[in-house]
DNA sequence: CCCCAACCTTGATCTAAGTCAAAATTAAAT
DNA sequence: ATTTAATTTTGACTTAGATCAAGGTTGGGG
């Protein structure tokens, strides 16, 4: 079964940490957490692992504008969110900040350097974040002696192919604001429906700048798009929050 | 060594299954395909392994419009492409064919459906072509006896982060069709570049409408590009072959 | 070799997004 | 609470890409 997910550890997820659904900072749960097939607690015939002990720390608490690690730094840990919101930008040669992927609660955060084993990305805190952290040194040494922790990274692995890859299809070939604007929405609010318990609607830490940066429109553009979804009914903003109104109909301007 | 490539098999790499540069349907060197890791032969103090009866088979080719697989059935294999090329297309509600990605010698295919068990896009051969297969269920099996394949798997899935990874932002926030035709441009010959052995041409296999449909613009826009660099001595165009002239311009419009 | 079909290019208009400028709203600071 | 700064929205105009239409190429089949 090496790709089949749940692998053993019948062990109980860790909740520990979770807090309640109305407390606005709560932090993901374990069970929605991409992170979640390496640092659930091991327990093999021979021995017990003590992840704690081992590489990986829980909940670290961030400020606004924290940067988790620069771009064309050595890789040394992965992350992943488990309160706020991450986004990861490059600099283009005009000096410009380029936003290039955002990261929700339960997502990782540096992954992809495993290859290369370099950062190619600035992964900086939107609002007050929290990551857990998984030392890649301290992990590969005890995949050495634990092949659960090997097979558990298979499976980190093999999801974030599939969620990059989504990730991908709802942005490629969209061209006109509405379409790509439609897109956003319904995948930062699917990426987050675990986390939020909604569905259909976001708190959305993003200013519109950033949003428009991401997205490669103006923030001009982007705010008439926002303007005309709100007066066809499609959606409802107040302040931060985003709320879908037809969803079908935004399924069908995004392409999906 | 978890994570770190070429774990152990000093054994030689496979070799013979690849011909001259000159021949037009070359195969791509097994050292230069991202299949490599787990399909070099294995060779442990307890045993050897046979990979091609375990989970293995070599060059299978397939002529042009060849269906490696469709859109929503379960996985069974994972591919590498060999010779040729591959379009991944998904159809959209009004029945249009999207091509959202391209697949070159040395690059995976279906892997990213190792999480949730089936292909979400439909693999189609561009020209005569040829794959590699691993079967999913065979490889799998076989991790369990041998960790060596699972350590294989886990270096093959981080190096195909990376290079999604990269992938994505080559696109992600381009908006004009001069910049995403200078990315497109320079993005396929370097995922070329090991297999050609050329780094500022290539044998573009696909048709201006698969290209324009990829990148989202229309035929007609695409054509003017193409026209208006070559008027700007920015690439040489002479059939299916392109060539960069200019790679600095390029590089800039593309805003690398 | 010629014909037909598929593919590619060019031209003329129209439309959606970019740009520039200013007003309005929101957030931060004293 | 009041002022100031930052962010967002709206308007007028320009530009890049889409659309519609026609003319060229290329390539395969008889």
């Amino acid at each position: 079964m090496t790709v089949t997910s749940k692998s053993l550890s019948n062990t109980k997820t860790v909740k520990a940490f979770t807090v309640n659904k109305n407390n606005k900072s709560k932090f993901v749960e374990c069970d929605d957490c991409s992170m979640n097939s390496v640092c659930q607690p091991i327990n093999t015939a021979k021995q017990s692992l003590n992840l704690a002990e081992s590489y990986l720390q829980r909940r670290i608490s961030s400020k606004n504008s924290y940067i988790l690690f620069h771009q064309s730094t050595p890789l040394t840990d992965i992350y992943a969110v488990s309160s706020g919101t991450f986004k990861l930008c490059q600099k283009t040669d005009d000096g410009e900040d380029n936003i290039i992927g955002l990261r929700f609660p339960g997502e990782l955060i540096g992954e992809d350097a495993l290859y290369l084993k370099s950062y190619n990305y600035t992964a900086v805190a939107i609002g007050d974040s929290s990551v857990c952290k998984v030392s890649v040194e301290q992990m590969t040494s005890c995949g050495q002696l634990v092949p659960e922790v090997q097979q558990n990274l298979i499976e980190l692995l093999s999801r974030q192919s599939y969620v990059r890859q989504r990730n991908f299809q709802a942005y490629i070939g969209k061209k006109s604001a509405d379409s790509l604007l439609a897109a956003f929405l319904l995948n930062i609010i699917e990426r987050n429906a675990a986390y939020t318990g909604s569905n259909d609607s976001i708190e959305l830490p993003l200013s519109r700048n950033d949003v428009a940066n991401f997205l490669g429109l103006r923030r001009e553009t982007l705010s008439r798009v926002f303007s005309k979804f709100q007066k066809d009914q499609l959606i409802k903003v107040e302040g931060k929050n985003i709320q879908l109104i037809e969803i079908k109909e935004l399924s069908r301007l995004a392409g999906f």
